[in-house]
DNA sequence: TATGTATTCAACCGATTGGTTATCAACTGA
DNA sequence: TCAGTTGATAACCAATCGGTTGAATACATA
């Protein structure tokens, strides 16, 4: 796991199968047995993801008995978002919203057929 | 370097010299050379990280003589946003943009001395 | 107490990472 | 043509990754 917040961050979500175990929490706290259940590897695979999310801090976890359940921490992903608004500017915004279509569209006038 | 294209973007990104190298690119095009010169790794090194960053589709590369320039390509930087974007409900939005600040100042009206 | 369930830990494995140095290739210009 | 510059490639290295299996831990219940 890389040093800085920001890096151990993307990359605990370079995986697909941490990103999947992200998305199931988005729906709500689960233990490591339900979260396991979509994926064929070991439990105690998933188990080194939960880790890895865990340092990252992505995910924190309770204790019920002999259970351990996941929950979403969403702050780490706030600061990947924070750090790519900088880029923002790069993409094709045009594409970002109906509005500034339409906006485009008015500014060309009636009967244009080149699209 | 993972399969999909997610992860190996998010991969590419997840190492500090690679975002170093993208925010210079941020400010324009530059040779590796230039690239490299706020680094004390090798030359080798940072074509190495120029690879991961290629394949990821994260910068594209010309040719001038014997200089390869680099251009930031941030089409990938936009699916991360994308998918970023399904988890913004997790965090605080009151502190995303001053925008938001601004319009619920707005409907307080004015003489609130409560802040 | 013994048994079953949930989870982690330890040791191991092959593949990959991020770095090195040395060499090769492409191009410029004297 | 030959030297200099730019950059990529190859071979190598220690460290880490993502997975495995097997044992250990923690807890509930009979």
């Amino acid at each position: 796991m890389p040093s800085d917040r920001l890096s151990s961050t993307l990359f605990a979500l370079s995986d697909p199968t941490r990103r999947g175990i992200l998305a199931r929490l988005a729906i709500g706290d689960a233990t490591v047995t339900e979260l396991a259940e979509p994926y064929e590897m070991s439990l105690a695979a998933v188990s080194k993801h939960l880790k890895v999310l865990e340092t990252a801090g992505l995910i924190s976890r309770g204790r019920e008995a002999q259970w351990r359940p996941c929950r979403l921490e969403a702050a780490p992903l706030q600061d990947v978002f924070e750090w790519l608004e900088s880029y923002e500017r790069f993409w094709d915004r045009s594409l970002d919203s109906l509005a500034d279509y339409l906006k485009v569209m008015q500014n060309r006038g009636p009967g244009n057929k080149d699209d």
